[in-house]
DNA sequence: AGACCTCCATACGCAACCGTATGGAGACCC
DNA sequence: GGGTCTCCATACGGTTGCGTATGGAGGTCT
């Protein structure tokens, strides 16, 4: 009554089930409940889907866009030293918000889905690749530019876990101390 | 069966409980297919333990002692320089095989939990105060050893989510490199 | 106005678990 | 060899969610 009497297409239940993921993880994303948020039944659910697995698919495209090539391509149009970018990824990154949530539910989710496994890793595969060849272009060595990307990599995934457990995020001071480090600076 | 016959305590179904964990996270623990898989009923489960609650506690009981006195006491029984037990506990940490995944999944559990929340804190807060005393112990400045021990720290949670996801652990030149970045060697 | 198409409501059957109630098998105690 | 205590099996009711079936309201086309 007297909600949003508007018909609602995909997209609507995707950008419905992206907040309720990163509050509750996988198990909290289901049809029933996600219905009522939106003020509808299932009926319309699988109208716009065949099921629950589909619209975690969805979920899944979404992010995975978002996320890996939407950054990238930010830290690309910019022109700057590998440093200079290297120091913006790490800042972009570090301040993504919901986006934390997010990632830290799908991680999880991949612990028990092999699918959803494929996709994390490919997804790490890209983002670390990407930063290994900043620091390459910084001039240090293709070993310790690999090694040095995955330490940065997996901090990053533990920051990500740690501010969506109620960690207060590490801060900027933080970041520059590492991008010291990895730099050489 | 031909099962094992004997009788259950406890403990029984809490270490049932941690493999369970950690393949399926924390909606894999369930009364019922656990029962089954000790070749008992859940007239059992609610003899020894209140409700499915009261397990889960227990196993966060469990881990707790686990994972974090337990380390800590046997890197503090060894003696030697701090540098020497930071490496002693890297190298530690970093090989703990399924423990991993447990703690991989009693974090993705904590996303919605407050309790669990809560537990989570301290072991971080134990953990990452130990480390930060250590890199004192070598000589660093006390704002510079929180910052580097909250690098290691996020390194490590990051390392715990990956292999638990399937990835290959880093291996011990990785966590050289990073041991070298921390001391400043 | 009538045929159609899109989107959603309603109603149903089914499966997985939770927690409770109750009784029974086996040890142990004397 | 009858109490008693421990541990477990069986059976039940209740909840939550999935997926399907079917019909109906409202717009569109002609």
């Amino acid at each position: 009554m007297a909600a949003g009497s508007e018909r609602l297409g995909p997209e609507a239940w995707v950008a419905a089930a992206f907040p309720v993921l990163a509050k509750g993880g996988l198990e909290a994303v289901r049809v029933e409940p996600l219905a009522e948020r939106l003020g509808v039944t299932k009926g319309s659910f699988y109208w716009h889907f065949k099921d629950r697995r589909a619209l975690l698919d969805a979920v899944l495209d979404a992010w995975e866009e978002r996320a890996t090539s939407a950054i990238i391509a930010r830290v690309d149009s910019k022109p700057g030293t590998p440093k200079e970018r290297l120091a913006v990824l790490m800042s972009l990154t570090t301040s993504v918000g919901e986006g934390a949530s997010v990632e830290h539910a799908i991680r999880a989710w991949g612990a028990t889905d092999a699918g959803v496994r494929r996709r994390l890793t490919k997804v790490d595969e890209t983002r670390q690749a990407y930063v290994r060849d900043l620091l390459v272009g910084a001039g240090l060595t293709p070993a310790r530019a690999t090694a040095r990307a995955r330490i940065l990599y997996l901090a990053l995934i533990g920051e990500f876990t740690w501010v969506s457990l109620g960690g207060e995020a590490s801060g900027p001071a933080l970041w520059k101390e590492l991008y010291g480090l990895l730099t050489d600076e």
